[in-house]
DNA sequence: CCCTGATTCGC
DNA sequence: GCGAATCAGG
């Protein structure tokens, strides 16, 4: 569906948007799609759009020396270099995720009646989708269709695209299935 | 460690 | 023009 990774007219207006908006780069490029954060940086520079260099301070970096050597050997040419250490800069395709959580909405709903655990709730961080990252909770709450859906957003429990809690409630046999609110 | 934006430069 | 690599700060 997305293979489009090239700077539309469309996807310029949503970066603006997004931008002024005061999403990061890399929620941006999630929800943009393709493209990476530093794809959504050079964008926003070749724009000319104002950086957030400005109050909080979050880069107010001086920027006296240039790159120390150029001769930086990358994988040019050849590319497809596998990421580095973490990949957490790739874009995470946010659109598989969406479309992962999407088809697994029966699964949740009927994981979501289930008999209280021993685990406490967690209380949610009520991320946007664009928020989640590879170590959020990337349980859905509330509707989808609704203005109060959002995630988790727990720290994950090891791999598991879920906080402990709920990823318990993943695993609940469906033997032990009864009727409970969450 | 996680994240953020800024910059440089090969393509 | 594009974006990965790199840098620099919180």
């Amino acid at each position: 569906m997305n293979a489009n990774a090239q700077w539309s007219d469309e996807r310029v207006e949503r970066l603006k948007r997004l931008w002024a908006d005061g999403l990061s780069a890399s929620q941006i490029a999630a929800q943009l799609g393709g493209v990476s954060r530093n794809a959504v940086i050079g964008k926003v520079h070749r724009l000319n759009l104002p950086g957030r260099a400005k109050a909080g301070g979050s880069t107010s970096a001086p920027r006296p020396a240039k790159r120390p050597a150029a001769a930086a050997p990358r994988a040019a040419g050849v590319a497809a270099r596998p990421q580095p250490t973490t990949a957490r800069s790739a874009p995470r395709g946010a659109g598989a995720v969406a479309a992962k959580d999407e088809t697994a909405f029966e699964a949740y709903e009927a994981v979501e009646s289930r008999q209280p655990l021993n685990a406490v709730l967690p209380i949610s961080r009520r991320l946007a989708l664009t928020e989640l990252t590879e170590r959020t909770c990337k349980w859905p709450i509330g509707d989808p269709m609704k203005d109060d859906f959002h995630f988790c957003g727990c720290e994950i429990n090891d791999a598991s695209p879920y906080c402990t809690y709920h990823a318990k409630l993943a695993y609940q046999p469906v033997s032990e299935r009864r009727r409970a609110a969450r």
